[in-house]
RNA sequence: GGAGAGGUGGCCGAGUGGUCGAAGGCGCACGCCUGGAAAGCGUGUAUACCUCUAAAGGGUAUCGAGGGUUCGAAUCCCUCUCUCUCCGCCA
């Protein structure tokens, strides 16, 4: 949620990102209703702690009255205060429609384009901003998509995962297993050596929680619901990460504060469907380790270009050809301010596969969190920033088909002390 | 799941209808003292919103959350929630 602030001393950068972002008519008139919103909530305000202060004053008097044994004169005053009641419940009510009305349109405005952002509509806009420039693998035709791979070197099983849940849910077994957890620790022993503190959070959040960090109410169908306890299953370790800081005011000398997580992430993916889901691409369930940063305003681009080199170094690690996205207006999630893409080759299916996604959500999430620090007296809201580092099936995908040789998928080194062997054959 | 007890400021803890945003202590910050430190002394030490904005000041709300009673609620009543103890179940 942007800072109300933020829109009334800078309405024509939010109008000139929104216009980036290809927001319905330039969101003039949403702008415009939030501020006078606002206005009539400020107003609202005012009268009502006049109101109440009055009220105050009487109630003591009126104590004071009783003390002194002049009922009668208290009995007297009592019908003033009644009246003031009256009004103060109306104005109380003003009040809080005019602000429910208001952060129901703020919450319908996304965050602004950090200025490197450009424009654009689709995915097809996006800005390569790292290329691969090193030639792809070629496989030639015989290169098998990593599905037919799992099936011939039995690594996952995504028939038997229907079986047991549903569509969606692989089912990794023998040294699939093995790699998949190789991987997890491999992206956690790297992110613990970078400085991350390492979380094992709840996999399930309350609705406060989904709420604080923007699933809730925007992405409520994407995510999974156990009605009879009102849990989430979390789509992403971002959610309970960045909850640790809800409602916390921060000691400055602590940034950055880095954390990572490992988590299985589940959701929901209504509407998907097609050749380009098929095997891992697009799962219910799957592996994530994540990386989120807490950071002063002044620093959190900074710390957005460290997380980069961090994710690019995993990849070069696990050599595997991928470039860089800067994501355009059109293409930027809901809340970001700037997001880089990772994307890795695959060389069966011949495109380029989404692996990792590093935002800087500046004040947008630490908004609704309420994430804040002590700049002098005053409080102001801290950056966050998150990044999948990395995201396991498409790494998985990719690793099977790039790495497929006749006598088996040659493992990159780095992961050999990890899975104990050297190949899947 | 059953029974009981309890949630007060960064922490401990007092407060059972009136001037209580809340005694006292600890912690922390600053100052005095000191060669330096400790001790001691003094001062300060929540969050949000409104007003004003350069700052100061003023106002309102908040004692787990929400609602109610009352001229007036941390204090009384109701609902919810969380924690602790005992019993049951259990990896």
């Amino acid at each position: 949620m942007l800072e109300l602030n933020y829109i009334k001393k800078n309405k024509e950068k939010v109008l000139q990102g929104l216009r980036i972002r290809n927001f319905p008519e330039g969101g003039l008139d949403i702008i415009n209703n939030i501020l006078s919103f606002d206005e009539v909530r400020r107003n609202a305000q005012t009268e009502l702690d006049n109101n109440l202060a009055e009220s105050k004053k009487l109630a003591k008097q009126i104590g004071g009255l009783f003390k002194q044994g002049k009922g009668e004169e208290a009995t007297a005053m009592k019908a003033q205060v009644a009246l003031l009641k009256e009004k103060t419940k109306a104005l109380e009510a003003k009040m809080e429609e005019a602000k429910a009305q208001m952060e129901e349109l703020l919450l319908a405005v996304p965050n602004v384009p950090h200025q490197s952002v450009p424009a654009g509509k689709t995915s097809e806009d996006n800005e390569v901003y790292q290329a691969w420039d090193k030639p792809l693998p070629d496989l030639g035709d015989k290169a098998k998509p990593h599905w037919e791979l799992a099936k011939q070197y039995n690594i996952f099983d995504l028939e038997l995962g229907v079986k047991i849940a549903g569509a969606g849910f692989p089912v990794f077994r023998g040294k699939g297993a093995r790699l998949e957890r190789a991987l997890i620790n491999f992206f956690l022993d790297e992110a613990s050596k970078a400085g991350y503190e390492e979380i094992i959070p709840p996999l399930m959040a309350n609705e406060a929680t989904a709420r604080a960090t923007g699933q809730l109410p925007d992405k409520e169908g994407q995510m999974y619901y156990v009605g009879k306890d009102d849990f989430y299953l979390i789509p992403t370790a971002e959610v309970p990460l960045t909850n640790i800081y809800r409602n916390v005011i921060v000691d400055k000398k602590d940034f950055p504060i880095k954390l990572t997580g490992y988590t299985p992430c589940f959701r929901r993916e209504a509407g998907s469907y097609g050749a380009h889901v098929r095997g891992l691409n697009r799962v219910h369930q799957f592996d994530k380790v994540e990386i989120v940063q807490i950071a002063h305003p002044d620093k959190s681009y900074e710390r957005l270009n460290e997380m980069l080199e961090h994710v690019a170094s995993l990849l070069d690690q696990l050599e595997l050809p991928y470039r860089i996205l800067r994501l355009c207006g059109g293409d930027i999630g809901f809340t970001s301010a700037l997001t880089f893409d990772f994307e890795v080759w695959s060389a069966a299916q011949k495109r380029w596969l989404e692996v990792s996604s590093v935002s800087n959500f500046e004040t947008y999430q630490s908004n609704r969190l309420k994430a804040r620090f002590k700049e002098g007296k005053k409080s102001r809201l801290v950056h966050t920033l998150n990044g999948s580092a990395l995201a396991l099936p498409r790494i998985m995908a990719a690793l099977l088909e790039n790495k497929q040789t006749e006598n088996g998928i040659e493992l990159p080194e780095v992961l050999h002390r990890y899975t104990g062997f050297e190949r899947i054959d």
